[in-house]
DNA sequence: AACATTTCCCAAAACGTTTTGGAAAAAGGA
DNA sequence: TCCTTTTTCCAAAACGTTTTGGGAAATGTT
């Protein structure tokens, strides 16, 4: 069943040595032995010990992901869809992929500590960053290669993949403006992580860009733990005040508590309250009124921090790979011009 | 910084071999070069490399499993605090959990092969499992250790850790009966796979022990590929009935296009329908009025998983281990009895 | 024909562990 | 004291690859 290099030369009556150099096509090896090594090879299904190789090769080919199940980051696609565009390329280049589950911060440093300094790993791919985020700091200090989802603020180079949060509220919150509307709200993810400075710029930077006064009172955080329920109640109060918004920028995760809210309101969506929405949930699609959503390509973006990643342990200046992809806007049915 | 084991014993003065053996715990090595041993290790930060280590035992301390996007399982807290159960016991046993990420059930069968045709775990495990699953012939016939989270249709003994989702869909039934609904409906998940196979008999028991009539014009299946729409339709037909329902059993999952259609037909939950989900979902507590549920305990099962795996693994006949974990009912705002 | 170069192959070492099969030293028994 | 047993250690082999450093045979050059 399980045939090793050693057997397979036997069978070919050749050393081992030019059966592994014949299937890694090196040229020293005869176009005519090289064909026979190949189809033997495929013929008796002989795929080389991955662990024999890495040991040889100092190398686990194999990279490593920690994420925790508190910040209910798995809440529907998005997050699948990362992790898709990871698996897919890190299979292609013949790595694994090993996954970590933390239950809160400190077991998700401890997680990755035990990959990196158990040489489980050759790299780290991070998500969910924070502004002051301890495990970049840790994999600068020890020259791990790692690449982010997402950015920090960390004055030494590194690697990333991010999304563009700012251009694509700007984007959102210009549109709005421009359909008329005057009184726009922000209801930002989490403070602490980095994403939502982000959405924050681009909201300032789009009611700027649009004439806009910035009103604190619009503005407003949820919670990882319990985005409904935060956003619920912010929604709420937003109303009760004297002179509410006509539009609300929001993460899509955060959805499900503005509907309710608004229900009880009796405001409808797209008609009384213009809503947008980062990221593409299946929610977004199937609600009606469906939702306007920013939509980050996740599935590329994973692909992108993979090879990134490859080149970093290649021995590649990390600081040479910052990239920040561009999120486009899908216009549905609740975003509208106010009469 | 990361020193081996002939680096270790020459700073000992020992022989590699006593090392080695001093830090496995060998009786024959003396407790005090045990412990002068030990000590070193701890203040070199020695650890074992894990690959040459798999080499040398012959096994990769390694366990796969492949999920895939499209069915949405990831949905909410759900898979996530079964991976969490399964990610922390494989940590505990100092083992590695590898990922694959499948895009349909072609290439879910080509992951799973590539993990374990080329010898890059020592053991899988299952989820979704479809009534004829090709994965546990294929697993079964080469003799590979694996442990299935749910049941199939197959002769063979293997391991499994299921839910008892007749037991659960009986005692919901059984409930709703008791308090005085006549008209029970099911919307059971896509047929095809496994569970929605118990869910029906627990659903039919219960109206039997209740001495209800079975009307098949009250069951129908949604779509995983889009559970809202698919739920949304049918929960619209349902109440174009004549004889209309007053309750009705379902994957939380569906819970999105239930609620919308209750609420275009002006049917209030927990008021006019009773509903009783199956998966403690976020939106479940979040709703108001919130939703009664049948709650598996997905953590506490991830992790009888993997310490079966483990047993597998190590020789032991898996038709020992098939268990069927009991679902507990938690009643809330949606379960009432009808006027 | 003699030498230089290229082509093709291979033996041995190496990767870092654990296991095997002793051997020397210490302890116990007569 | 001499022999047996126990304790404590270790050299060498093994796991299955890839890489190193040639070497023999074939080809090319003069």
């Amino acid at each position: 069943m399980t045939i090793n290099l050693k057997q397979l030369s036997k069978l070919l009556k050749l050393s081992p040595t030019t059966v592994s150099r014949a299937l890694a096509d090196y040229p020293d090896v005869s176009a005519k032995t090289r064909a026979r090594v190949k189809q033997m090879a495929i013929q008796q299904g002989y795929q080389p010990n991955p662990v024999a190789r890495r040991l040889q090769k100092g190398k686990t080919e194999t990279i490593g992901i920690v994420i925790t199940p508190e910040q209910n980051y798995f809440s529907d696609t998005f997050f699948i869809d990362l992790l898709s565009g990871i698996s897919n390329q890190i299979t292609r280049a013949g790595y694994e992929l090993i996954l970590g589950v933390a239950s809160d911060e400190e077991h998700e440093m401890q997680s990755m500590r035990r990959m990196v300094e158990g040489k489980r790993v050759d790299g780290m791919i991070l998500t969910l960053i924070r502004e002051q985020d301890p495990r970049v700091g840790y994999l600068l200090d020890r020259d791990f290669p790692f690449v982010l989802y997402g950015r920090t603020r960390e004055t030494r180079p590194y690697a990333f993949v991010d999304m563009d949060g700012k251009q694509a509220f700007e984007k959102a919150c210009t549109y709005l403006a421009g359909l008329g509307h005057r009184r726009i709200a922000l209801l930002n993810g989490e403070p602490g992580f980095m994403f939502p400075v982000g959405c924050r710029e681009g909201y300032e930077s789009g009611l700027f860009l649009s004439g806009l006064e910035l009103d604190p009172d619009l503005i407003r955080e949820w919670k990882h733990k319990d985005p409904s329920q935060s956003s619920y109640r912010w929604t709420l109060e937003l109303f009760k005040n004297d002179n509410p918004p006509t539009a609300i920028l929001f993460q899509t995760e955060a959805v499900n508590g503005i509907f309710k809210a608004l229900d009880e309101l009796d405001l409808q969506p797209g008609k009384d309250v213009a809503l947008i929405g980062y990221d593409d949930l299946e929610i977004a699609r199937i609600h009606r009124p469906s939702l306007s959503v920013l939509r980050p390509q996740a599935r590329e973006a994973g692909q992108r921090v993979v090879n990134i990643l490859l080149e970093v342990i290649k021995g590649e200046d990390p600081g040479k790979f910052q990239e920040i992809h561009q999120v486009e806007m899908v216009i549905r049915e609740t975003s509208f011009a106010p009469s």
